[in-house]
DNA sequence: CTGAAAGCGCTTACAG
DNA sequence: CTGAAAGCGCTTACAG
């Protein structure tokens, strides 16, 4: 493997020199750069960037937690992510904890060895604050909070709930299903974050005094299950005329509404939540409230930015208030918010 | 940061000590492990990777170049090498090349600076044979052939063809639209793969006495572009009984067909080419061919596993046979094939 | 079994 | 403007 050492004897000057010119920083004069340049080219050199790597001790490296890339949401989300940071000259490992027997505690152990500089965390954790906080680390979490210091950024499920239920509303629904995550879930410092949207969306049909029940879907990463959960709807609730999940949920329930003969969207409204491309694919134009994902992933990439930086030019304070962590003049935003958009398609009324 | 060097004061031992510890290699007594061991705990001491990447000249990571995992296709397949790389202790760089300006020539540059181990190649490329050959560094291709000494890994396509023109055949199938890439690729040396089983359905066909026109498909990357393909093939071809395509193609098809008020499969037969997802969240049950994901990443794996390996005990041989080119005695197979599967719904007869 | 030393390939103050 | 030197944090022969 050719060096930078061999560079320099080819071109009769020191490594220094070699350096200063393939970093294009400092002065060299132009002889000298003529002579390294030639060398370089001759002698065919390509920097190692593993030395910059152990000497800045960065790899430009970021981890995206998914539970499984195989789910349109992640899939959307994982490929934002990527476009949004190699704009801004980093690297993308996928980090999927669905395979990982460990969980996500082996990518955080990753990002202690320094092997990333930061994590952008998508995935469910069964630790608890403390554990999130005390890494010290760049950590930007999506649709959740992870604990104090470690800044999040997640869509409006509010409003999206809110037009959700307005539809509903005006259209007249008198049994809604919601499908969603496990309902043990649905506490404040939950982790499975669209339980807001669900909580939204039966307040206001509550209010409304149309009918409202909950069916758990199968675990996300288990894209078959849902087809189950679809057919379970229909079994347990003959009467019902509008159904609203994940994008998944609702194709699978199309579908199976098609195979029972019922007429969507008279006798039938079903209204898909993300708005990936799993919504497209479905037997009809799906209605929809889409996630904005360029957003999304410009926001987490921002944050994730500031998290570096702050990390790299450590507070004028203590210890305590160094890596993670920015200082009181710059606060973190804590729960960034980005708006939804709610799409009418061929399912409702 | 707390280094060895901490660690090994804390202990009163020698950094190579510690070293020994931390790695549970060579023979060191139970107290020094001990002493060791405590001051790893007290200091909350977590090893650097990047020193070891630098003397190891390895980070263990693998590029996996894509054109986008917003296709579920190439969701499917990096979903499924990353879970494989995952157990064979190596982590996945994702690569996506729609949005990298200058395609995939900035992955291999990152490859050729160490930044990876390997690069699974499964995007379509512009370049020559003999640029892929000149990087002599670990390159497995999937579904193409990227030039001599480039491993590489596909599906069966004729046996996926075969499956489809029998199907076809056998139900009376009068007039098939097969949609795919550009045509101005069907070369010999084509980097579009899937061509194989495009040619073989045609020849069966025309055997047949089968009409069969070929439409091209948007480009990959552009997934509402399918909506406008399958739009234009009902408008060209009016009297189309069977279209054979992509997961996604046939998604949108399957759904073209249902606002026309076509009956699948009675009048209109859809064979989706893939089985991903997608073909899973159609209106119905789509007729398939699947691709075998774990077998294909296994391969792909395996394939890497050996580059890698060949890289780091050169041959007794010259330069020239190298790395990314195994001996005589061990000799890569070129073009492994893995078997597909034909898998009937509820679209066809 | 343990430690001093050299080295992985680069970068960056610091003298000249 | 250029070079000698120290160092990034670890690993691995090599003496003892």
């Amino acid at each position: 493997m050719v060096g930078m050492r061999d560079v320099a004897k080819e071109a009769g000057v020191s490594v220094s020199t070699v350096s200063l010119v393939v970093n294009k920083t400092g002065y060299v004069s132009d002889d000298m750069r003529a002579k390294v340049e030639a060398a370089m080219q001759s002698l065919n050199y390509i920097p190692n960037e593993l030395a910059r790597n152990l000497y800045r001790n960065r790899t430009n490296t970021i981890g995206v937690i998914v539970p499984t890339i195989l789910h349109p949401f992640f899939a959307a989300l994982t490929a934002h992510l990527q476009r949004e940071f190699a704009g801004r000259g980093l690297k993308t490992l996928l980090c999927s904890t669905a395979d990982a027997a460990t969980g996500e505690s082996e990518y955080v152990n990753m990002l202690q060895r320094h092997m990333m500089d930061g994590i952008i965390m998508t995935a469910h954790t069964e630790h608890q604050p403390d554990y999130w906080t005390s890494i010290r680390r760049p950590i930007v979490a999506f649709d959740r909070i992870l604990g104090e210091g470690v800044p999040s950024v997640r869509s409006d499920h509010e409003a999206g709930g809110r037009a959700i239920a307005r539809q509903l509303i005006d259209s007249g629904a008198r049994h809604v299903v919601l499908v969603g995550g496990p309902r043990s879930q649905f506490t404040e410092g939950t982790t499975f974050p669209t339980v807001r949207y669900h909580l939204t969306v039966e307040h206001m049909l509550a209010d409304a005094g149309i009918a409202c029940d909950y069916v758990e879907a199968g675990a996300v990463t288990d894209v078959v299950a849902h087809e189950a959960t679809a057919t379970a709807i229909f079994e347990r609730y003959p009467d019902v005329d509008a159904i609203v999940g994940s994008d998944v949920v609702a194709a699978m329930a199309l579908q199976e509404a098609g195979r029972r003969g019922i007429q969507v969207p008279t006798d039938l409204q079903i209204i898909a939540y993300d708005g990936t491309m799993a919504a497209e694919l479905a037997g009809k134009r799906l209605t929809m409230v889409r996630q904005d994902f360029p957003a999304i992933a410009a926001a987490l990439a921002e944050q994730m930015d500031r998290q570096i930086e702050a990390e790299n030019k450590p507070s004028r304070g203590s210890q305590s208030e160094s890596a993670g962590q920015s200082g009181a003049d710059d606060p973190v935003q804590l729960g960034q918010i980005v708006p939804v958009s709610f799409i009418a398609g061929e399912t409702t009324r």
